[in-house]
DNA sequence: GGGCATGGGTTCCATTTTGGAACCCACTGA
DNA sequence: TCAGTGGGTTCCAAAATGGAACCCATGCCC
């Protein structure tokens, strides 16, 4: 499996990890929502090569997730922004973020500190069902394969225990005489 | 700026994605939170490598993201699980897929139905600030720098726009007129 | 109007990382 | 003894990345 088939892949998380799974997008994008915009300070802040920084941010305008817009002519000079489409990776952002302040952080602490500004606290990100405004833990989950896909797509339950839910029927047994 | 070291950049991102951040790491964790366990399986529904996925499986064992259990003796055979840091990964890769779902989807729709086994709807997930339960848009979060970290961590503002939150100051248009 | 700075890149090449395929090893069951 | 299974490792070619230099249009200073 090449990494760049992961976009046909029936699976939106392939999808997405097609779109900002490769090394350095998060971090440009974690910087868009900071505010940077500019080739150079991208490539300041980042660290990157310049010719990575190029060839991200052109694959991020084609696929709709930054737009350029010219903030002066004479000489032109653009800037990268934001679309819908990228600030709709701001959850994904914000638990990742909150995921290395709680497992990876040394003694001082999270390098950045984020406020709620509606309410005044400390942002302690959590996932929410939108429908009843409960939070969502894994196991609350019930994953079912859309039927408009024919090829199986959910793996078969493994037997031995359980992590994410226990497998409900006994039926459908791992059908294992071939060989491939 | 080579990649492995990012783990000790002053930046939470940066050290989540020093973890999780390549290629096929996030993949794999789909797959945990599907339920597969074992090697074969893992490989045979990724079609990554071998090498890769060892390789990729170690070092999510060293970094405390999965643990290996032994589920029989004689012969010894081992599975991979989430630990709770794995775990607390969930709503990065849930997100993830719905935003996969909704921008990157065919004709078909998401090819995973995700219930809310709790309420029984549709999941549809949502970032809110646990203080308080109120949704959390990207411009609702005030970033300030952790005083422990002497070196400056936010960019500088750049003039012109706003993207995620507006400076201080008095109105504020997009300046859109440009063609392209 | 020559030189230098600035923003926004591209080119070149060495080093790393992947992909693909084959191989290995301990154990079991027939 | 021999094939099968789970769980890997080794080898090599292909792709991606890192580092550094170079490019180019414009504007600014003198």
């Amino acid at each position: 499996m090449r990494w760049q088939h992961l976009d046909q892949e029936p699976c939106s998380l392939a999808r997405a990890l097609a779109v900002i799974g490769d090394r350095w997008t998060l971090m440009v994008l974690r910087d868009c929502f900071l505010g940077v915009r500019r080739f150079d300070h991208f490539q300041e802040r980042l660290g990157v090569t310049r010719h990575v920084l190029s060839d991200r941010l052109r694959k991020l305008v084609d696929q709709g997730v930054l737009e350029k817009a010219a903030y002066q002519e004479r000489p032109r000079r653009e800037e990268y922004r934001l679309t819908d489409m990228g600030r709709a990776l701001h959850p994904v952002i914000v638990h990742l973020v909150q995921w290395g302040d709680r497992f990876l952080a040394d003694e001082r602490g999270a390098p950045l500190l984020h406020e709620h500004r509606t309410c005044g606290h400390r942002l302690e990100a959590r996932l929410t069902c939108d429908a009843c405004g409960e939070p969502v833990a894994p196991r609350d989950v019930r994953v079912r394969q859309n039927p408009a896909f024919t090829d199986p797509l959910l793996p078969v339950p493994e037997t031995g225990g359980d992590v994410s839910r226990p497998p409900s029927p006994p039926a459908r047994r791992p059908p294992r005489q071939e060989s491939e």
